[in-house]
DNA sequence: TTTT
DNA sequence: TTTT
């Protein structure tokens, strides 16, 4: 359960092709960057543009996903939790910060014909479970019985 | 799974207790009303309040803890999704439409002491199983290795 | 300014074109509604699809913007405040409820080859002055210096 | 004017008191820290706790709001976009980076009564002006009409 | 009434 | 460095 509120939403583009990996225990985790443009006048009146570049992380089936159907310039929606982490940096020796936003909730937008797309289904998303989260039971049971095999699946498409 | 997003988040009071009704398949439902305020100058520069009032639901689990710990009067952080409703009034026979907040996460804020609280924990806060949401694995599976016992606990407290 | 939070974000498709009109005092209001799509399984473990539909209200140049360049089924994000007004069905004489989405934020989304798209800049967004909420001073004020022209101008493009 | 979205959204503590300062150019800038907490059960089951420091700057009036009623410990709801900016450590001359959030709405949450409060007004929020993204006009002009009778309504049911 |  |  959360106890206070930790979300980012970004609409924008990928700058790179998802990696992917498999971590020591098996778990697949895929990283890729997201561009937002924004524009802006300067003091000057002259329209401005400023891109901003984010860290994704996605990690399970959403990892899954993410590097199977995504390609740098595909335009989505992410949303997730910020979390930063620190590493060290191998030349100096120093302490390195990067925060990156970990993905519970992905889209695809726009129709995927000039984003280099091959055929997929370009408006399905894609959520995590909540399951690290301390569940409730069903958001509406009459919809999803208990019992139902509703997270057994691999793939909805 | 989402194809689209379809988001509302509301930061408010409880205007009234939550009524707690159950299915006759057995689920568990809380509705309760919650308000918003908002302040803005009328066109004549005086200062002006508008209170919005919204019509929580929440299922399962959600249900029970806002039933059990939520009070007329509380603050808290509902985020959920909008949804739009047909009955038929029983007296005229017309069609009417209702749009509720769906919630699949609540969190009490403050610090209860004058929100009618008596010792619950009031930093805490429930988010729903994204079971409805065809999931696709783990968050973050370092945390929460297949086969543990995450979801089987009923309460987190 | 808001006491409180009431925010609503969606990502959809338009299920009309946009209807403008202009008030007695002329002011442009612009209505569409749009579709936010779901899929689900239910109990029975087939997928279903959900469509909920929102009327989305437009305000001033935010106004004219969506009824020049929006078009039936255009893909948008769209970020508002929910708000439930009452009106006197003519016929009965009765009080009936409309909740609508007053848009302060809308992107358009996709590449807009397919989209009825004639030629506009389809990444553009557009957003509301928050001079209703009381503001205070620039967002940052390196970028804006006082006395300059940012608002001045009518469109962006 | 945004194209794309880039958007934060914080409820959580302060972990230190607002600093303050003045840019050469005379504006005012604001700086804390904010905890967001998060439980979740390890891979054995036993809950753990997390938290995430955020980094928050505001500008501008929305600085000097921050500065006079924040204080270490307070509750607030804080919402910005995402801007990573980089630097270059003095003893190393390495080049650094830093990802903030630049506030654009803030709100105090809570009582206020023991977090160090003063008398201020706890249930006040303060949004800045848009002026840097390109406004287009009111958002609704009905309600700055004087003599409208839209909000004379209480309550919707 | 949208979209895939 | 916050909070419960």
């Amino acid at each position: 359960m959360a106890r206070g509120l930790n979300k980012a939403m970004l609409i924008g583009h990928l700058g790179t092709d998802p990696e992917m990996r498999v971590t020591p225990s098996g778990q697949s985790v895929v990283n890729f960057t997201l561009a937002t443009n924004e524009s802006f006048k300067d003091s000057g009146g002259n329209l401005q543009e400023r891109t901003e570049w984010h860290r994704i992380v996605a990690w399970g089936k959403l990892a899954e996903i993410c590097n199977q159907y995504l390609k740098k310039g595909r335009q989505v929606y992410v949303e997730g939790r910020l979390q930063t982490r620190s590493w060290e940096d191998n030349k100096t020796g120093e302490k390195k910060y990067t925060t990156e936003i970990i993905c519970s909730d992905m889209q695809m937008l726009g129709s995927g014909r000039d984003q280099g797309g091959q055929g997929y289904d370009n408006s399905t998303s894609y959520q995590q479970p909540a399951s690290r989260k301390q569940s409730f039971g069903n958001n509406n049971p009459e919809e999803s019985a208990p019992g139902s095999e509703t997270e057994k699946d691999d793939l909805p498409f």
